[in-house]
RNA sequence: GGCCCCAUCGUCUAACCCGGUUAGGACACAGGGUUUUCAUCCCUGCAAUGCGGGUUCAAAUCCCGCUGGGGUCACCA
């Protein structure tokens, strides 16, 4: 085979899907393993809905990931340009030889008229397919209308007695038959041409060997063959990987249905972190970040290698049982014959599984330098950090061990930094407001002065000794203490806490919650 | 509706191509143990071949039909 090439070629659209993400990963995947290229293209053709700042997100969600280029938007390479909006010659060239080949037609119907074609062919239950009248007109008839300057577009002349064959890589034989399809216009009365038809000139002239996508291009397919043959090309190989859907459904994850998903059980606590940890930023909430988006993640504080293994073990798998997989591991294993057929739910519940397992082999100063920017960000910690505020934030880290699955979560121990603390009422008073507690809490409290060197060590052995001496649960004690000096009923060791803190927050801690 | 695709535990999947497994793993869930919180960790449990016909000694696996789900039907990408 010769060297393999894929492309992924995103429209500029202020961000990027995470199920695109998905099929972006395959084809670079599928790049990396064969040692071909990726090639980044930029499907910019539809003007209207393009601006500079919409591309940024989408590198940036690449940058990210870690999934490098060999050619394409920023990087250039030798089929430059890698924006499709600046690549019009080559379309108006390829359209131009298409139909003084006869194998395209100037078709002067109005979008009216196509309308009413298309209800005709509604009302008699019978399949649209264009009725062609340009196709009949005289050249004096012709030569009339364009001195007029009526205008017209140039579409494909399918040929309705071929039937299109395509052996997918993912889904086998499939066939089209030619006299069902509509021939689609390849280029607007302006001169500038439509996805399908950039789409395989690009293709073609980019030397691309696999096109990799979501199958929801499946239908596009026998028309891009169609043109393929038209043009001369070879053809490229085809793989339809099935898209991303919705949690728990078989609907494709889209933008559009946000508001929806905002019911939908599993993806419910995303929006909710959302909502509790961008305010904290200085960013809006869920609104303008959601989990349909790759951004969210990275400013959740989700790990390249999490999201890469929950995206590559979406419809692929390496074999029975292999579940944890780096980009490395995939790279080495990945083949297109593995890829699933169905669909697959987006599964956050096994995202924040993998997350979970690739927090934990995450280097200590590579957890501090993930956490630093959210203090900084939420204002708890001021920049430049100092190297005592590293220190600390390091001991803090240390001590959240495990429940530390995101880095945003560095912000659920913000009462490390802030003075007024606020308190679980709930568990405040199970906890504190209590029988014969808050005696308790003030005679510990008076041990603890003593305590010399304030660790966690000798507060514990502070601990146990007073709970000898008067027959008191530690767990009593230990709640409590949590409790006024955390206002929270859970987080790290309570020794870890108090020792972090300090003897004189813990004690003035102490007295204000008995103050209460 | 036309065209096309798809169908194994709640979810992601393995086994399917080349018929013979107590249908395996992971996530989630439930129970237990460790940690006097929570998280981690360990153990256990729960749980699937959509239906109907063939072919065959034997079908999750091959064939047909049905049902169900989904994608797509633009001068969007």
């Amino acid at each position: 085979m010769s060297v393999v090439r894929t492309r992924f070629a995103p429209s500029p659209t202020g961000y990027m899907h995470i199920g695109g993400m998905r099929t972006a990963l395959f084809n670079w995947l599928w790049a990396r393993h064969t040692g071909g290229q990726f090639i980044l293209r930029i499907d910019d053709t539809d003007q209207a809905r393009n601006q500079e700042t919409a591309l940024g997100p989408i590198l940036q969600a690449f940058r990210w990931l870690g999934l490098n280029w060999d050619e394409g938007a920023e990087v250039g390479g030798p089929y430059a340009p890698y924006y499709q909006s600046q690549r019009g010659d080559l379309y108006r060239a390829a359209a131009a030889r298409l139909e003084s080949a006869g194998l395209a037609y100037r078709d002067f119907a109005t979008k009216e008229e196509i309308d009413a074609d298309r209800k005709q062919a509604d009302r008699e239950k019978r399949p649209y397919i264009n009725i062609r009248r340009s196709l009949e007109l005289t050249d004096a008839q012709r030569a009339d209308l364009a001195a007029q300057g009526k205008p017209w577009v140039l579409r494909f002349l399918i040929p309705r007695d071929q039937k299109v064959q395509l052996d997918d890589h993912i889904r086998g034989h499939v066939e089209w038959d030619g006299a069902l399809l509509p021939d689609p216009v390849i280029q607007r009365a302006d001169g500038s041409p439509l996805y399908n038809f950039a789409t395989v000139v690009d293709d073609a002239q980019m030397q691309i060997s696999h096109v990799v996508r979501a199958e929801e291009h499946l239908s596009n397919t026998p028309i891009q063959i169609l043109l393929h043959q038209a043009l001369g090309n070879p053809l490229p190989e085809f793989a339809h990987v099935p898209y991303v859907a919705a949690p728990g459904s078989k609907e494709k994850l889209s933008k559009r249905k946000i508001d929806q998903y905002r019911k939908n059980p599993q993806f419910q606590k995303m929006f909710e972190k959302a909502d509790e940890v961008f305010p904290q930023l200085g960013l809006t909430g869920s609104a303008a970040l959601d989990p349909v988006m790759v951004e969210y993640y990275e400013r959740i504080g989700y790990l390249p290698a999490a999201v890469i293994n929950a995206l590559g073990r979406i419809g692929w798998s390496l074999d029975d049982s292999t579940e944890i997989m780096s980009l490395d591991t995939m790279v080495k294993h990945f083949t297109l014959d593995r890829v699933v057929k169905a669909p697959a739910g987006f599964d956050p519940d096994k995202l924040y599984s993998f997350q979970g397992h690739w927090m934990k082999e995450l280097p200590l100063d590579r957890k501090l330098e993930g956490c630093l920017p959210y203090l900084v960000q939420s204002k708890l910690i001021v920049e430049p950090v100092s190297a005592e505020t590293r220190a600390f934030v390091e001991k803090m880290i240390v001590a959240l061990g495990d429940r530390l699955k995101v880095f945003s979560d560095i912000l659920s121990a913000g009462y490390f930094f802030r003075d007024t603390i606020v308190y679980d009422e709930k568990n405040f008073d199970k906890r504190v407001r209590k029988e014969s507690v808050p005696a308790h809490l003030a005679a510990f409290s008076k041990k603890l002065e003593a305590v010399e060197p304030f660790a966690a060590p000798a507060i514990e052995a502070a601990l146990v000794a007073y709970c000898q001496e008067t027959g008191e649960q530690t767990g009593t004690l230990i709640h409590a203490l949590r409790l006024s000096t955390t206002g929270q009923p859970v987080g790290p060791g309570v020794y870890d806490c108090l020792a972090l803190l300090g003897k004189e927050k813990s004690l003035a801690r102490i007295a204000a919650a008995l103050a209460r």
